[in-house]
DNA sequence: CGCTCTTTCAGTAAAACTACTTAGTCGATG
DNA sequence: CATCGACTAAGTAGTTTTACTGAAAGAGCG
């Protein structure tokens, strides 16, 4: 497996693309293998290129920053997006983790936290800092919003599921019956808006739930 | 006997790396005398290498940090190993322990902790800082011979299951066949000794196979 | 007490997954 | 050229999960 990550730049201005270089050059992981600057341009290349992950600008001159992140996840689902904006708004940030982006930072992003941010997202294909205000109060209720709590028994039925058990197992370990552990299961998955165990346990464990 | 302690690094985060220098800079008595990123690399270069103590990030791009543990136990059973992990979870704990870990830290350490630990295992060859609850149930017994690698299919498949894809939605979006896609699960499974795609996920984003 | 939440369990049905086997194509390797 | 691994696909069969709904007991709370 390969230890560097093959970055695109999309942004159509100069300046943060230098500014994005200089700022991970000091890394030797990260390797910034191609920039443009016009959406369309790129999505018409987009075939031919070879990389790890997009980081992309929300607002770009011919075409948004959303189609560009949906186009993408169509057409090169496996490519993770990072999106950068100008935009604090939560609103921006949840429709385009919802379109598919692994990580949405604000353009005054510590550098630091850039880079933990693309380590996080080649890892586990996704980063979400726990303190971007997903308790803010202007959200309305969302499947993205994951700061619901999952109760005790929950958590017990995860941990169970993440060692491989099945509902079954899961109810014989616990004396009930294998309706109720699916019950949890379907709770869980409500809660944290997967609709699968797999998903499940990817962001159950990305949202140090266990 | 000599006063210093001599440290190696071997965490694929640069930003961990230079964080745990910041973080023993002010300990004279602690020196790191090197640091790597690669554990393939650094195993080969194990028997050339002098130093007391390894600080092991367990998860690693190349190889998983349990075989790296292992393999460095076999070798060099006189270096003693502190883990750090990404993860609380206690049953990683007890897996590192069994293994031949000298202790085992979450990464959000306090550093003085770290500092103690690393004093504690010089001298005892051990740090159990918490009561350890070695009766938690039904540890596998070691299945993780995985020596094998993912080919590049399996973890294409792996990371679309991680975003809680089904078979036939994988299927589709590489244009094949829904029993391919199932092959490379069974496949997938059977190279991690998993048994369903809950425990496939926990064990992929463990070992970092994404 | 009424209310909410947690936990428990079930019916019904569809969809997906797991298990084990066989097999053809293709590219690389020796 | 023969072999091997990766990738593709499918047969057959059993198991599990997912989806949606309903519901009852118990705990905690104002």
């Amino acid at each position: 497996m390969k230890d560097r990550i093959d970055l695109f730049l999309l942004d159509d201005h100069k300046i943060v693309r230098d500014g994005l270089r200089s700022i991970l050059s000091p890394y030797p992981s990260l390797k910034i293998v191609g920039e443009e600057s016009h959406a369309k341009k790129f999505l018409s290349a987009l075939p031919e290129l070879k990389f790890d992950i997009l980081i992309l600008d929300l607002s770009l001159p011919d075409l948004s920053g959303m189609e560009v992140l949906k186009e993408v996840k169509r057409l090169r689902p496996e490519i993770s997006v990072i999106v950068l904006s100008m935009h604090n708004n939560p609103e921006y940030m949840i429709r385009a983790l919802k379109a598919g982006a692994a990580a949405y930072h604000s353009k005054d992003i510590q550098s630091t936290v850039l880079v933990e941010s693309i380590h996080e997202v080649k890892k586990h294909g996704v980063y979400y800092p726990t303190a971007i205000s997903l308790n803010s109060p202007s959200l309305p209720q969302d499947p993205v919003q994951k700061g619901e709590v999952l109760t005790q028994k929950e958590r017990d039925v995860l941990k169970l599921m993440v060692i491989g058990m099945s509902s079954k197992q899961i109810a014989a370990e616990y004396g009930l019956s294998p309706r109720t552990i699916e019950t949890h299961r379907l709770n869980i998955m409500k809660k944290l808006g997967t609709s699968n165990s797999a998903e499940t346990i990817a962001v159950a464990i990305r949202e140090n739930l266990l």
